[in-house]
RNA sequence: GGGGGCGUAGUUCAGCUGGUUAGAACGCCGGCCUGUCACGCCGGAGGUCGCGGGUUCGAGUCCCGUCGCUCCCGCCA
């Protein structure tokens, strides 16, 4: 067998004796007398090539001009080395090339940076990504990545759904993210946006008769980023008619099952558990709890509405989490830093020694009845916040979740799946000082609520869901409003106008007026599935080419000026002082 | 918009309370070595300490400003 113009290729002692030709990047050169050692790599692996100047003398001659990351081709005979000689640490030796001739494919410059080295400042990386790439890291988590595109197509289609393309130039919307808008020269003066999501033309989809369509679609936020926030998605995108709760979980349970089967090698188990929006909240504060640790809440608000404790007694909800360690004075004012950062007043609490004693400046303020409800095993610290609900459950889903890790409660090698639903339908938004949707104004209301949800907005129940895994919201949905006039009471109810509903989403009422099936679906951020499954830290490190966290591409210094004449004909002036010579100037 | 961290050879870092020629490792360049595999050995080049200003006899080190990167809050239906 002959590989020709392969690159290398994972050579193996049954290849031994066979002839090969194999092309890769020289990943290393050891000149040792007159033997050459030239590593050869590619993303398959690596492979040893020895230039014998008896046996290949112009090889062996070209070798003295191999540098790391010339790309190099050789052709020789497979042998195998003697086992003692074998590192088993390094994937070469045991197998390695006899190079008769070798051909300098491609030359390379110094580099730089180092490919083996960890820790490289992310810009070097960024603004020579193609060398990024190469390292083994990207080679995995890119490569995973298509593996798991792929068992999503094939799950999709075997579920018998369509995949469809959506428009990338669209129609700004009035609600969510800010948009990214392109303007346009043929209606000047005018402006398509992209895709925040492809919500609205996948429910048309479905009402147009493709009662079940998926998209791998690329989504567009103008937000500012995070390590685990990007402007540029890529969602799974899934809508389906008269949609029955149990196939679309069960379907998106074997898609993540078949994406983890065919990645890690791992077999999940199915069903994922469920819990109500109400009881992640209870229990965990949190909308995405992170179930690879215990730590649970607790409620103390019935117990302490007449405390002697004035911050307890007044407060709309009182709750507290038992921690399983007796914190110094430092540790708990780092806990309340926590706390504070996340917009609680203060952090009370109970500290039990080791000798079953309460350490605490709130002890004294406590009754017999309250301290025995709060008293712990020895070495035990009771953590309290007391506010309004929404603000308690945010400042102890905090908390909980920096005890998980700080306290090293997280089990790193756990896969935790949980489905959460029945989301509330509004919030109240004091900046507005109007509801806003908390998923987005087309989600259904559940079972029961379609005749209430606006009289008591406070306490409607949405037909909606996500999927949590690890503690990341991979996946959310929600079966849609498909009567007219739902719709526009939901409207209604968010303070949009008539005539805005007109002008924003007058296709959409007509077309719900014209016969629209009972519709629903799901969408999953395949870049956040790809960080959990890989365990990245960060976002930018499973995409090809990400930009950075002032969204800017170190690599092609976009975004970037446009010559005066194209923003003459789209009719755009730009303000003094902005843009052209003082943006950013990416190299 | 706000808060934290970082910025010193090509790269990753060290540089204590300010003290005079700013170090290491890897990489790079030259030489030696007939089985190496993180090869080894000898030699060499390479730094306006992000930028600007200030304090001081003296600043990589202290202060102010500024730029860049990064993490977080706001924001992200």
């Amino acid at each position: 067998m002959t590989w020709r113009d392969r690159m290398c290729g994972e050579v193996r002692p049954e290849h031994v004796g066979q002839r090969l030709t194999l092309a890769g990047w020289a990943d290393s050169r050891r000149d040792h007398g007159g033997l050459v050692f030239v590593d050869l790599r590619d993303r398959t692996g690596i492979c040893q090539l020895v230039l014998n100047p008896e046996r290949a003398p112009e090889a062996a001659k070209s070798g003295h001009a191999i540098r790391n990351e010339f790309v190099l081709r050789a052709e020789g005979e497979v042998v195998r080395r003697a086992p003692e000689a074998v590192n088993p640490n390094i994937p070469t030796g045991e197998v390695e090339l006899q190079v008769d001739t070798l051909e300098i494919v491609s030359t390379s410059t110094p580099l730089p940076f180092q490919l083996d080295e960890e820790n490289v400042d992310e810009t070097l990386r960024l603004r020579h990504r193609w060398l990024d790439l190469r390292r083994p890291k990207m080679q995995r988590n890119i490569g995973l990545r298509s593996t798991m595109v792929s068992a999503i197509r094939r799950t999709m289609e075997s579920g018998g759904f369509l995949e469809i393309e959506t428009p990338i130039l669209f129609k700004p919307t009035p609600e969510g993210a800010r948009d990214f808008i392109v303007p346009s020269r043929l209606q000047p003066g005018r402006f398509f946006a992209l895709p925040q999501s492809p919500q609205i033309l996948k429910q048309l989809l479905v009402i147009g008769g493709f009662d079940r369509y998926f998209q791998i679609a690329r989504c567009f936020r103008d937000e500012d980023l995070r390590a685990d926030r990007v402007q540029e998605i890529t969602q799974l995108d899934v809508e389906m008619a008269f949609p029955d709760q149990q196939f679309l979980f069960a379907l998106m349970e074997q898609m993540i099952q078949t994406a983890w089967r065919d990645c890690l090698g791992v077999e999940l188990e199915v069903p994922f558990p469920r819990l109500t929006w109400a009881d992640a909240d209870a229990r965990y504060g949190s909308d995405k709890p992170d179930l690879r640790f215990e730590l649970e809440l607790e409620d103390a608000t019935e117990l302490t509405r007449d405390s002697q404790f004035g911050v307890f007694a007044g407060a709309l909800s009182v709750r507290f989490i038992r921690v399983p360690q007796a914190f110094s004075r430092g540790e708990l004012e780092r806990l309340e830093e926590v706390a504070k950062e996340w917009g609680a007043k203060g952090l009370a609490y109970l500290v039990w020694d080791e000798e079953g004693e309460v350490r605490s400046p709130i002890a004294k303020f406590l009754s017999e009845e309250e301290l025995a409800h709060f008293r712990c095993d020895p070495g035990y610290t009771v953590l309290f916040a007391a506010d309004e609900p929404a603000m308690v459950s945010r400042v102890l889903g905090a908390v909980r979740l920096h005890l998980g890790r700080e306290l090293g409660l997280i089990d790193e090698d756990a896969w935790k799946w949980v489905w959460i639903t029945d989301f509330p339908m509004f919030e109240w938004s004091e900046d507005d000082e109007r509801w806003a949707a908390v998923h987005h104004p087309f989600t259904r209301p559940a079972p029961g609520f379609e005749e209430t949800f606006d009289q008591d907005p406070a306490h409607a129940v949405a037909h909606a869901y996500d999927l949590v895994g690890n503690g990341q919201e991979l996946g959310g949905g929600s079966f849609r409003i498909h009567e007219a006039d739902i719709q526009a009471r939901v409207f209604s109810l968010l303070k949009l106008s008539t005539e805005k509903q007109r002008t924003k989403f007058g296709f959409l009422l007509d077309a719900l007026a014209m016969g629209a099936p009972p519709h629903g679906g799901i969408a999953f951020g395949i870049d956040r599935m790809m960080m959990v499954l890989s365990k990245e830290p960060n976002l930018r490190d499973v995409i090809a080419f990400p930009k950075n966290q002032a969204g800017v591409d170190p690599m092609s210094g976009a975004p970037s000026e446009v010559e005066e004449e194209q923003l003459r004909e789209l009719g755009i002036q730009l303000r003094p002082g902005v843009g052209q010579e003082s943006g950013p100037a990416g190299r």
